[in-house]
DNA sequence: ACGAATATATATCAGAATGATATATATTCG
DNA sequence: CGAATATATATCATTCTGATATATATTCGT
């Protein structure tokens, strides 16, 4: 789905400025998509050039410069025709997988480094889900995705758990673990 | 991680062409991390001037053109320095959790349909995993891979099945779920 | 009280990646 | 025997990221 697209969607639940946006792409959308300041602005110009949203500028009150968009009819029936044929689908970018791809060609020491990080990062975001559970106002679509984001972070963390020493133990027994500095040549 | 230095690890397993490099991220890449030719070719460009890949034309045999790529000493360094450099971590892209998040917009029948639809997608990836759980020849790291890989859709699909009727009904019963036509017109 | 760090806010740009398209031959399959 | 699929390379417009620039307001420790 295209930022613009996004940025129409945010702007469905209300006004607001493109920082605004990028703050509800991180907090609400962190699980699940992100989208940068380099992307967000031009989507907004655009979208205003094609009377999808109109903006007035918020100045003098507290800081400058606070162009709060707001969403046309027009725009908003757009985005529920797109939302609608947005087919539902999902995409992993996992260096972490990439890294175990290639793991044999690593040290079972920085293995075990790069195991740790990703258990860290898994429990992080396991606690911000939970936090996020504690707060009221959701819709039972919203629930959906962070009830899911729990319950996928806990299997990757009881996977981790698991097969973690099994996975060290047969990497340092692993043939070749000794041409990873010494490669073909008998110096 | 870029796509260049993924090429350059994918030539560290053996030599291949820019298409074979393309079938290597769909197949075992599959379900971590995907490139396209656009920015494979283009990659092998640079790595080739860089002096970290070198090539041989394979004329005449069967296909003309294929133009077979090797890594040299200096690219598997730079891969291996790479690698260990490249910090553990994930990223999901999921539109179906966009359309989870908006679905209060959208009428129950097509919030089924998704609902469906993403449940036959991860299905159909479970297949596709556990029918590489029968191969041979790989590295624990891969096994590891591919077991993670199962047991989050094992997850998501329980997740599903669990949530699923709960979800349709609280949306069916949503507030303003006559709004959706007549936007504040009485028409 | 003051300086540092962080938060609010907009905007642009080089570099990277996608998805589509063009081109051409070989193979498979009904 | 024609259609569809697989093999193979390459380019390009559009899109997106991540970095950078700019400027003010607020918070926080000392």
């Amino acid at each position: 789905m295209r930022v613009k697209t996004l940025c129409l969607g945010a702007l469905c639940l209300g006004d607001a400025t493109g920082y605004d946006i990028k703050k509800l792409f991180e907090n609400a959308f962190n699980h699940f998509h992100s989208a940068s300041f380099g992307s967000i602005y031009p989507s907004l110009k655009k979208l205003e050039e094609e009377g999808h949203v109109s903006h007035r500028v918020e100045a003098g009150e507290k800081h400058p410069d606070r162009k709060l968009f707001r969403v046309t009819d027009e725009g908003r029936a757009t985005f529920l025709a797109q939302l609608a044929q947005t087919p539902a689908s999902e995409q992993l970018r996992s260096e972490f997988m990439v890294l175990l791809f290639f793991a044999h060609l690593l040290p079972t020491e920085i293995l075990q480094q790069k195991l740790a990080e990703m258990e860290a990062h898994y429990s992080q975001e396991l606690n911000y889900l939970e936090s996020l559970s504690g707060c009221e106002g959701h819709t039972s679509g919203i629930d959906f995705t962070i009830g899911m984001g729990k319950s996928v972070l806990r299997t990757k963390l009881d996977y981790l758990h698991h097969h973690r020493e099994t996975l060290l133990a047969s990497h340092q027994n692993r043939p070749d673990s000794q041409n990873i500095r010494q490669t073909e040549s008998s110096s």
